[in-house]
DNA sequence: CTAAAACTTTGCATGGTGTGCAATATTTGC
DNA sequence: GCAAATATTGCACACCATGCAAAGTTTTAG
C-alpha cells in the first residue's frame, strides 16, 4: 500500500478537526468557539487537537491543496503565449480547489472575519507565490517581473474565490474568468501611453 | 490648537508602546517577548498596554500611514496615462512611508516571522486595496479591472519594501522603481499574443 | 478658579490558549 | 506475537486578553 493506515488516520483526524472547526465557526464565529469545544466535536482530547494544529485558526485553514508538479512543469516549459499558459495553469489549480468546495466556502467566511486566520492563509499564499515566481523565472528573465506576474496570478485566484463566495449563481470557473479578464484589461491599461 | 493635549499624549504613548515592542522583538523575536515585558519597557501597566492594542502583534504593526486624500483625488481625477498617474500616487505614498523608516525596517522582520502580525498588516492592506479600488473605479469602468490594478499596485509597494529590506544599498524610492518596472514588464508580457 | 464631566490608568479576578512532560495505548515491521 | 515507533491523553504551568471598579488626570463651563 502507498500510505500506511497510520498516515490515513492522521489525514482523516486532521480533516475531522478542520470540519468540526469550520462548522462551529459557521454557527458561532470562530472567536466565540473554544478549542475544547472543537476537540469535543471532533472526538479527540484538547491535547490531541494541539498535536494536529497549533491553534483553532490553523485548524480552520487546514492544508490548502498545493500546485501540481505537472502543472508547474508545463507552465515553466510552455511555448504558447504567456497569458494563455498561465490561464491554463490557473484553470487546473482552480479545478483542484473546487473539489473542496464546501470547505473553501466556509473558510472564506472565517478568514474575512478573523485576522489571525487570514494571516495563516497569507503564509500559505506567500509560499505559493514564491513557488510560482521561481517557476515563472524560467519564462521571464527579470525576477521582479516574475514576482509581479506571480502576485497578479495568485491575487486573481483570491478575487475569483471572493466573487464566487458573494455571487450565488457564479461557478468557481466563471468567477476565475471574470477575475482573469480584469487582470488582462488592467495589463492593457497599464501599457497604454495616453488616457482612454 | 488643532489636537488636544490628551490626543497628543495618546499618540505619543501608542508610539512608545510600538517602539518598545519592535525593539524587544528585534532582540528576542516577538513570540519570546511577553506583553508584560513590553508594557514595562514602555513605562505603562500591562492593563494599559491592552487599552492601546489588543495584542503584541497589533502593537508591532501600529497604524500604518494612510493614503493622502489629495493623492487619491489627484489619481481619480488625473488625465495622464494611467500608469504614470498611478506611479506618481505611489511615489507620494512611498515618501510618507519613508518618514517612518526605522519602524518599517524593524516591522518587516517581525512580519516575516510572525503569522499573526502579518495577518494584522494584511487587514490594513486589504483596506488600502479596497480604498484604491474605489478610487480607480473612477478611471476604469470594470470593477474587476480596478481591483486588479489596485492589487498590482499595493503588491508593488510590498515588493519594494521587501527589496529595500534585503538590499542594504537600495533606497526605498529606487526599490519602488524596480518593482514598478517589473509590474510594467509583466503587463506587456501578459498582453503579448506569442512567446518572446 | 473651581467643580463636575469626560476620559485614562491601574490592579485584580477570571477564563481561554498553547506547550512540556510522562503515562498509556495503538500500529508497524519483523 | 513482540519490540520499536508513533499517537493519545491528563496534568501542570505560563501567558494572553477582557471586564470591572477604584483612583487619577484633563477638559469644559460657569
Amino acid at each position: 500500500m502507498t500510505v500506511s493506515l497510520r498516515e490515513r488516520r492522521r489525514q482523516q483526524t486532521a480533516r475531522e478537526i478542520q470540519l468540526a472547526t469550520l462548522e462551529l465557526a459557521h454557527q458561532h464565529e470562530l472567536e466565540n468557539v473554544t478549542t475544547e469545544e472543537i476537540a469535543a466535536a471532533a472526538g479527540v482530547s484538547t491535547r490531541t487537537f494541539f498535536n494536529y494544529f497549533t491553534n483553532k485558526e490553523a485548524a480552520a485553514v487546514g492544508a490548502p491543496p498545493p500546485f501540481r508538479e505537472e502543472d508547474k512543469n508545463a507552465l515553466a516549459a510552455g511555448t504558447g503565449a504567456l497569458a494563455d499558459d498561465i490561464k491554463q495553469f490557473l484553470d487546473r489549480h482552480i479545478e483542484d480547489l473546487g473539489k473542496d468546495d464546501p470547505i473553501i466556502k466556509m473558510m472564506g467566511r472565517v478568514i474575512r472575519s478573523n485576522e489571525k486566520a487570514s494571516g495563516i492563509l497569507e503564509g500559505f499564499l506567500k509560499m505559493e507565490r514564491d513557488e510560482l515566481t521561481d517557476c515563472l523565472c524560467k519564462r521571464v528573465q527579470n525576477r521582479q517581473t516574475a514576482a509581479s506576474l506571480a502576485g497578479a496570478t495568485t491575487s486573481a485566484i483570491g478575487r475569483a474565490i471572493y466573487l464566487w463566495n458573494h455571487e450565488p449563481d457564479l461557478s468557481l470557473g466563471a468567477a476565475l474568468d471574470m477575475a482573469w479578464e480584469g487582470l488582462l484589461e488592467a495589463s492593457v491599461l497599464l501599457t497604454l501611453p495616453a488616457r482612454d
